[in-house]
DNA sequence: TTTGAAATCGTGCTTAC
DNA sequence: GTAAGCACGATTTCAAA
């Protein structure tokens, strides 16, 4: 992992539909020792996946919330319990385990109040939580799946 | 937007480098009007780009923070500035303005806890904040960039 | 051992039906 | 909407540094 890859991964991460002539004029290198590049990235699983993105808005997607709950219980199997159900939700976007005095985050997609309001009634009856806290997002300033590769030395 | 388009999105949004003769299959389609449809849908800005998504644990980007704003201005200028502030920091993957007590919630990306702070005491020094709290994830359980299309009737 | 040039082969994209 | 053809880009092979 050296500056050629990282420049070949910030590429990817701003536009995955780049060819690889492309890539390689914008590294300096020519097409082969770059295809191999990648080929070694995608077998590492540095690069995960390709997927595209769609916009939220143009699909009637337009309310984000985060969601902070509280357990009473925190076994394994009521972790393994809650992320099976999470997972077969897919207006859970995402869902973290936190340190301190929140135990998880969810961040959830949906057209709007009405389906977050379904979709939170359908939560806490599946699944005993101790305490739900619900913010309510206005505007989405920055939005981007790109990591910070500046920061990285692996 | 009918059925068949969701189902083109909902394929493309897991796995972008599928190809129009397999996405077509999947949709009982043959390969023109596959084609036809998806241009359209890049035309129209609903698939907004295509990108790679990468293993932030395999990069060393092993942290996450949840982090609430609270400012006492309130301004049109100052969240211009905020924003301006906020796009050049690569370790802030979203930003979100908040309904509620909370005036904006971020989601920042960092190799490690000494990190943060370096990037929290640069936050801080660049522009004029409230209250500052930070939440640090322990664990990813689930993770996606897929949009929950089930619920979109647009 | 790693790079670059060229041939192959599978796609995307276009045209005609 | 289907089917056929052209053109381009991704792989592979092979020669050279």
């Amino acid at each position: 992992m050296d500056t050629v890859d990282r420049k070949i991964l910030e590429l990817l991460q701003a536009d995955a539909s780049l060819s690889i002539a492309e890539i390689a004029a914008s590294v300096g290198l020519s097409q082969t020792p770059c295809w191999k590049r990648i080929q070694r990235l995608e077998g590492q699983g540095v690069i995960e996946r390709r997927v595209a993105l769609l916009n939220p808005e143009k699909l009637g997607l337009g309310l984000t919330v985060f969601v902070s709950i509280e357990t009473n219980d925190h076994s394994e199997a009521w972790l393994a319990r809650f992320a099976e159900l999470v997972a077969a939700m897919p207006e859970v976007i995402e869902l973290y385990r936190m340190a301190g005095d929140v135990d998880y985050m969810l961040r959830v997609i949906v057209p709007d109040m009405a389906s977050y309001d379904a979709f939170y009634k359908r939560l806490i009856a599946a699944i005993p939580l101790k305490n739900v806290s619900s913010r309510f997002a206005m505007e989405r300033v920055k939005s981007t799946t790109a990591l910070p590769l500046d920061a990285v030395t692996a």
